[in-house]
DNA sequence: GTGTTTTGTTCAATGATGAAACTAATACGC
DNA sequence: GCGTATTAGTTTCATCATTGAACAAAACAC
C-alpha cells in the first residue's frame, strides 16, 4: 500500500481539485489538464469524480470565460453544497460560522460578551447552541468538519492547557463541548494560527496575497502566528507563536507569566490603556482615538507599544526571515499610528533589512477571522485528500438537507 | 506527467531507499516491504534497481541479523561507492570532506588559518585545491554533488551577500570557485544551517537523536539554525536563523550591525573575551578555562553571556516551540558553565516551560560539522529522488575510479 | 454555409503494483 | 540424519490509472 494505482488516483484527485480551487477564474477541464500537466482525458475523468462527490460544480456557461474560436469549455467551480463549521471563543465573543468550498459564509452567528474569567462548561454549552443555530441557518450545506479556535495553548488531544485571558486552564474542550448533529468530533486550534488562515487564503484553497508573514492577534494578550510558504509554523507541540511573551526589555515591568518585560506589557490592550492613563478595560480604539486627537499620554503609550513591537518583531524576523507583518486583533486599531516607529525599528534591528525591508500591514476588519480560518482548515483537510470522501459516498446524490 | 506509473516508481524508490537508510540495523528486502507497507515482490524489484545504481549494497550475511527459523535474509546497507563533497570556509579554517552514503568520511582535508578580513578569490582557489586533494584521497567514491558552507547570508543564486566575520560582501561564490573535476556546480549554504544537519541525522538519511532543536553556531558572530520536524526552517529568502542579532537589551552596547544589545554583544567570542578583561582575540576556551579556575571577571563574563543567551533563546522558543537547544561553535566551550543560568532563564521566560522545560545540550566536538552537513544535504537530494540518477546510468557498472 | 479551432470523450497500450504460487535456505524436533 | 516448519526471495498473472491518439461536439470567422 505504499503508492499503488489507487494512490496515484488519490494524489491526482487532490492535484486537480487544488488547481481548480486555486484558479482565479473558473477553469475548464482543459485548463486543469494544463495546470496539472496531465492529459485532457485524465483531467476529465478526475473532474467527473469530483463533480459526483460535490467537490466541484459545473458553472453556467456565462461565467466570465474569454470568448474565441473553438468549442467553449465548461467552467468549473468549487462545490457549494459542502462546507465546514468554524467556531470561536474569544474574550469578547462567541461565534459560529458555516463556510462552503467557494468561501461563501452561509451562516454566521455571533454573540458579543465579556468572557474574561468565565467558566468553561456553560460557555461551551452556549457555543454548541450557537453552532446548532448556524447549522440550521444553512440546511443545504453538508458540513464535513468542525474546528474551534481558542485564545490559548492547545494540546494535540484537544485539551486547552491555558488561556490566560479567559482564565481557563486544563479544559478538555473536545470532551466538554456537547455533540453536534452529524459531526463526529470538533477539532481544536489556536486562535492566532487560525485567524492567520484567511490571510494566507482568499478562499478555501485559493492563495491570498501573502505566503510568508507573521500575524499578530489578541485582545488582552498578544498571540501570533508565523506562516512560511503558506503553512503555519506550529513547532514541536503546536505551541509556536507566543510573540506576546518575547522579552522586549529584561528590566521591564513584571508580566503575569512570571517573566519581565514581555511584549504584552507594552502592546497588550490593558498595558496600553494603563500607559495612556486610562482604566485598564479601556478599548484600544479609544486609546488610538485619543492619540490621533493629540492626547500626549496616549501618544506616548502608542509610541511605547510601537517600540516594543519593533523589538519583539525584529527578533521574529531575524530568526525566521518573514518579510511581512500583519497586525490583527486589537493591534488593528493602532494600525497607522504604530507603523512609522515599528518600521524604523525593524529597519535598524533586522540584519537582512539592508536587502529586504520588512513590510507592516493592517489586517482587514473581520471579528470572526479565527472561526473563518477554522472552517477553512477543515475544508483544506478535505481538499488535501478527497479520495476517502469520494469513496464514502459513491453514487450518492447531492444532499437534500442538513 | 502529473503522477503516472513512472511517478509511482520514483516515489516508491525513494520510499524504499529512505527506509533502508533509516533502519538502525541492516534490513532485508522483507523488512523493507514491511517498513514501506508494500509486498515483498515490489520491495525486491525496487531494491534490485537501487542495487544496480549503487545506492544500496548487499552486506555479508553476518551483519548482525537476529537468527531464527526460516531462510535468512540478505542484509542491505547504503552504497559505499556514492558520496558527496562537503566544503567549508570558516574564520578559522578551510575544509573539504568526502562522505559516502553510509556516512563514512572517506577523505578529510582541513587547513587551519585565520581568515578574518581575507580576500574571497584566493581563499576560494585554495579551497578548490583542497577539494581536489580530498577527491584524490577517495578515488573509489563517485561524487554526486558538492556544497559549500559559508558563515553568512547566502542568496538563492549562490551569491554570498554578507559574511561579517570574514569581511566578505556580495561575493558570487559559485562563479568564483574554480571548477572541480566531474562536478557540475557547487551549491552554497549557510554554515549554521548545514552544521545542524549532522545533529538531525546520525548518517545520511538516518534520523539522529533530535527532530526539533535550535543549533547555535559561530565563532565571532553567532549563527543559528532552527530545525523543526527534521527540516531546517529557512524563511522566505533562506536567511532565517540570525539569532546573534536578536535584541537582548535595547539599552545594551552598540553592535556592528547598527542595532544595540544584540546577543552577539553578550555571547560572541570577542564580546566574551572583552567582558572577561582579555584581548578580543582570546579564544573562548581560554575564557572558559579561567572561569572554571575561579577568575571572577571571566565568571562574570560567562554569566552575562548565559543571561543573554537565555533571553534571546527564550524568544526563539516562545515563537517556535523548539524543545531542545544545542550549543555548537565556540559556545561548545562554555557548555556546562552556561547551562544553569541558561536553563533557569528559559524556565522563567518561556511560556510553555510549565509543561515542557527546554533542554540545553552541547554539540559533539566536530570542527568540520558544516562541511559534513553540506555533504549530507547533497546525498539527501539523491535519496529524495533517486529516479533520474538510476535512469542516467542504466546498466552502468560500478565506477572503477574518480 | 463551410472551414478552423478548441473542448470533451472513447479506446487500446503502457507500466507499476498487488496477490498468490513457487523455490530456496535455515532452524527445530525426532 | 532426516523431515517439517518457517521465513526470504522470485516468478507469473491480474488490476488499475495514466497516456496518447483518434473521434465527436460546439462555437467563431470568413
Amino acid at each position: 500500500m505504499a503508492v499503488d494505482a489507487g494512490g496515484v488516483r488519490a494524489v491526482n484527485l487532490a492535484r486537480v481539485l487544488s488547481a481548480a480551487l486555486a484558479c482565479p477564474t473558473p477553469p475548464t477541464r482543459a485548463d486543469l489538464a494544463l495546470a496539472t500537466a496531465t492529459t485532457r482525458a485524465t483531467a476529465a475523468r478526475l473532474v467527473d469524480d469530483l463533480l459526483a462527490g460535490g467537490l466541484l460544480e459545473e458553472l453556467g456557461a456565462q461565467a466570465g470565460r474569454p470568448r474565441g474560436p473553438g468549442r467553449p469549455g465548461t467552467p468549473l467551480g468549487p462545490g457549494s453544497t459542502l462546507g465546514a463549521l468554524g467556531l470561536q471563543v474569544d474574550v469578547d465573543r462567541v461565534a459560529a460560522v458555516v463556510v462552503d468550498l467557494t468561501g461563501a459564509v452561509r451562516a454566521e452567528r455571533v454573540e458579543d460578551d465579556d468572557l474574561r474569567g468565565s467558566r468553561p462548561a456553560p460557555v461551551l454549552r452556549r457555543l454548541a447552541r450557537l453552532a446548532h443555530r448556524a447549522l440550521a441557518d444553512a440546511p443545504d450545506v453538508l458540513v464535513v468538519g468542525a474546528r474551534l479556535a481558542l485564545p490559548g495553548i492547545v494540546a494535540d488531544d484537544g485539551v486547552l492547557l491555558r488561556a490566560p485571558n479567559l482564565g481557563w486552564s486544563d479544559v478538555p474542550v473536545a470532551e466538554l463541548l456537547p455533540d453536534l448533529p452529524g459531526l463526529a468530533a470538533v477539532a481544536v486550534g489556536n486562535e492566532a494560527e487560525l485567524a492567520a488562515v484567511p490571510i494566507s487564503f482568499a478562499a478555501p484553497g485559493r492563495p491570498g496575497t501573502h505566503r510568508d508573514f507573521v500575524y499578530l492577534s489578541g485582545s488582552t494578550g498578544i498571540g501570533g502566528a508565523v506562516v512560511l510558504d503558506g503553512h503555519p509554523v506550529r513547532g514541536r507541540h503546536g505551541w509556536a507563536g507566543e510573540v506576546g511573551h518575547v522579552t522586549v526589555d529584561p528590566a521591564g515591568p513584571a508580566c503575569a507569566c512570571g517573566s519581565t518585560g514581555c511584549l504584552e506589557q507594552y502592546a497588550g490592550a490593558r498595558a496600553l490603556a494603563a500607559a495612556a492613563g486610562l482604566p485598564e478595560t479601556t478599548r484600544t480604539s479609544e486609546v488610538a482615538r485619543r492619540a490621533t486627537a493629540g492626547d500626549a499620554r496616549a501618544r506616548e503609550a502608542v509610541e511605547r507599544a510601537a517600540a516594543g513591537l519593533g523589538i519583539a518583531l525584529s527578533a521574529v524576523v531575524n530568526v525566521l526571515d518573514v518579510p511581512v507583518i500583519v497586525l490583527g486583533g486589537h493591534l488593528r486599531e493602532l494600525g497607522e499610528l504604530v507603523r512609522p516607529t515599528l518600521e524604523r525599528t525593524l529597519g535598524r534591528r533586522v540584519l537582512s533589512a539592508a536587502w529586504v525591508t520588512p513590510v507592516v500591514e493592517v489586517a482587514p476588519e473581520r471579528p470572526v477571522a479565527a472561526a473563518l480560518g477554522a472552517a477553512y482548515v477543515e475544508l483544506h483537510r478535505l481538499v488535501a485528500d478527497p479520495g476517502p470522501w469520494l469513496e464514502g459516498r459513491t453514487a450518492a446524490a447531492v444532499p437534500s438537507g442538513g
